[in-house]
This record gives structure tokens, sequence and C-alpha cells, in this order.
DNA sequence: TGGGCATCGATTGTATGCAATGTCGGCAGG
DNA sequence: CCTGCCGACATTGCATACAATCGATGCCCA
């Protein structure tokens, strides 16, 4: 029992946190405190603590003596988040393009042009692993903590609602595309147009959910 | 010991919250769990909950086992604070541009005409108040529940840097000048007009909280 | 005299126990 | 047969107790 720096309430919470988020924990799941405690072996404090953050974070609902459910997103509320991580992405290219130094410039444009090759060659899962790091990176740039971290919050909690977006049969080039009107604004500095060209980028995504689900409602 | 409904941690969290918002606990100054506790009437437990709903918010720090401290912003994040919140201000005027029914439409106009009276009259504490209101009218006429949860989280952490805004001379007016150009962009659904003009008001404010740390700083 | 180290104190992390509250099933009455 | 009340159960909120870790103080030795 040595050797874990992250407390047991913090390894709770990831390792909830990834349930939901892998589907393992299916929205209106209710958690059951001693159950989940059990479960990983530890007592209700940690977990309590760890549901606790999870509220906060958005990924599930607790109300004060009725216990904690795994949130149940609505297509409304599924909408807003798309919309939500859209114009957040968009701010940081915005700020990315007034704020990027010229080191960060560069490796961005490096990173676009990895995933060029990577989108030429028809890999979805390392072009979608690289496409993480990109936008990760463009989060970075803005140089904003509190919008880096919420647009991170916004970009975990839409995942599984876009998994298979790579699937999609030229998916992958128009991506790059797109990108590269991206990194061309950050690049000259046009904050609008990083501003534009990633909230037209990241819409498109969205529309891809919602062919997605609209598909499988059927 | 009965109607409760807000629990004990809740209420914590909230009393702690008003204390480092409004200056009583200072930045810096260590969080221990069992002062806090007695000082409260109350378990180490609640308080630790307590704690983690903060650390989530951003107005304090813990790691792992050194404890909370109260979040000492840097001028560094101080900055950051307020271009995150002029860019989520913009964001919401740009959605509410797009989003807002009538009926919201002209709410907001009938508030941005009663604050034209206020200015005109020179009311700088019922300005304030309605200044407030305005602004949280665009958040929801944003029609999006996360962003609009993170501007108000932002606006409560900036509130401490920014009280006596409207002490300054002539910012009464200009502040509503500028209120006319964002109202007008959201009631003719100008989206990205409505972005520029709330990005321009709020990095004003800004601007004056600028002055004033380098006019105290002296 | 200065540095390394052991031990102590303080503080946090975790576990468990108790009280209170919400929920579910059964029963009486209409 | 349905509706409303009542009591037992399950689960949560809180308090307290225990364990583990960090920091500091003082000591010993070079």
């Amino acid at each position: 029992m040595q050797a874990d720096n992250p407390t047991r309430a913090e390894k709770l919470a990831t390792a909830i946190a990834d349930g939901i988020l892998d589907g393992t924990l299916k929205p209106g799941l209710r958690l059951d405190e001693l159950g989940l405690a059990r479960q990983h072996g530890v007592s209700r404090t940690p977990v309590r603590e760890a549901l606790r953050q999870l509220m906060q974070s958005g990924l599930i609902d607790m109300r004060p003596r009725k216990g904690a459910v795994v949130s149940k997103a609505t297509p409304l509320q599924v909408e807003s988040l798309f919309v939500a991580m859209a114009e957040m992405e968009a701010t940081c290219a915005r700020l990315a393009a007034m704020s990027m130094t010229p080191i960060e410039r560069r490796r961005l444009q490096a990173r676009h042009d990895a995933m060029t090759a990577l989108a030429a060659a028809g890999d979805p899962d390392a072009y979608s692993d690289a496409n993480v790091a990109f936008h990760s990176a463009i989060y970075a740039g803005a140089h904003n903590a509190p919008i880096a971290e919420f647009a991170l919050g916004l970009r975990r909690r839409v995942g599984p609602f876009r998994r298979a977006q790579f699937q999609v049969e030229g998916r992958l080039l128009r991506s790059n595309q797109e990108h590269d009107a991206v990194v061309r604004a950050i690049l000259s500095g046009d904050a609008a147009g990083a501003h534009a060209a990633m909230l037209h980028h990241v819409s498109l995504v969205e529309d891809a959910f919602e062919t997605f689900a609209a598909t499988n409602a059927a």
C-alpha cells in the first residue's frame, strides 16, 4: 500500500470517470457509494470525495439525499456540449493566433504536416491520436489556463458521442483540409480567421454526429 | 438541526467561497481542515468535501498531502482570468445574437433602456446591479448551459479584482454606449458584430483594472 | 560550525459507526 | 380496485477514530 501518491479518492475519480466515458457506467445508472466502495476495495469516504469531484465536472448528478447518478444527457444537452466545444475551440484558435510563440507556431506547422501525411496514408487511428494532440496544442497555444481547462473538460465529455467520426469515408482528407485553413490563419496571426475556420471545422464534426445519431435512431 | 436541506458541506463551500471572494480569506492563506471544522462547528468530513468542491472551481489549490491554500493569483493568472471572461462574454453575445427568442430580445432592450436612464442619472450602485443582470441575461440568452455556467464562475472569480470599476469618472456613460452597440448587434442577429462589440466592451473593463492596478502598485 | 539524519509533532487520508432521511412494500379505508 | 397512510429497510450525511505521511526540530558526527 505504498507509492500511491495519487490519493485513493483521485484514483477513484479517474476510474469512475473512465467508466462513464467509455460507456461501462451507463447514463442514468445509480452510483451506490457502498457498492462502489466494495467494488474498488476501499471505504465510502474516498468514494464520496470522488463523487463530489465528478459532480463538479458535470459527469454525474447528485442531489442532497438522493444519491448520485451518471448524468443522463438529453439530446438537447448533447447539442449544448457540442456547441460549447465548438465555441471554445474557436476561441482557443483566436487566442492562439494572437499569443502563440514562434516556436509553438513552428511545432503546430510540423504537427499539421505530419497529419497531412497520415491523412494521405489513410490511417484513421494514427490520425485520430494526432488530431487530439493537434487540438491540445491549440488549447495550449491560447496561453490561457482557465479556457484551456474548460475546453479539455468539454472534449472529454463529448468524447463518447463522437467515437467513430473518422470512420466516415473521406472524413480524414476533409478534416485535414480544414486544419490547413486553421493553421494558416493562426500562423499568419489572423485572429478572426482562425476563429471562423475552427468554428467551421468543429461544427462539421457536430454535423457528423447528428448524421450518425439520426442514422442510428432509425 | 432540521430544515438544513442544503447539506453542511454545501453551506461550508459557499461560506468559504464568500470568505475568499470578499477578501476575508486572503490568497496564500493555508486552509487547515481541523481549524475550519472547529470554526464552523462541524467535523472534518464536510470540510473536506467543501474543499474538494472549491478546488474544482479554482478558488483554492490542493496538493495531495500538503493541504489546501487559497489560490494566490499571480498578475499573469489574473490577466488570464480577465481574458477568459472577455472571451466568454463575447461568445455568449455571439450565441445570444443567434439564439435569443423574441421575448428575450425585447427584455434585453428594456433592460438596456433602463440602464441608459440610470447612466444619465449617474447612479453607480444601481447601474452596477443592473449591469450584472444585463450580462447575466446575455449568458442566459446564449442558451448554452455549460458556457453560461463557466462564464458565471469566471465572473465570480474576477469580481474581487474589479470592485470599483464604475467609480471612474465617465465610465458609466461609456459603458452604456458600449452596451448600446452590443444590444444593437444582438437584436439584429449580427453574431460577429455582437462578439466584437462585447469583446471591446469587456476588454475596456480589463484595461480599467490594469490602470487601477498600476496606480495602486506605486 | 555545518550538514545529515532520526525522531516527534502536526496534518492529512482513510475507515468505521451512528443518526437522519428518503424509498418501498403492505395494509386499511373508500 | 384504487388511494392514502404507516412502518421497515436501505442509503446517505456526519462524526469520530485510526493510520500514514510531511515538516521541523534537535542531535550527532565530520
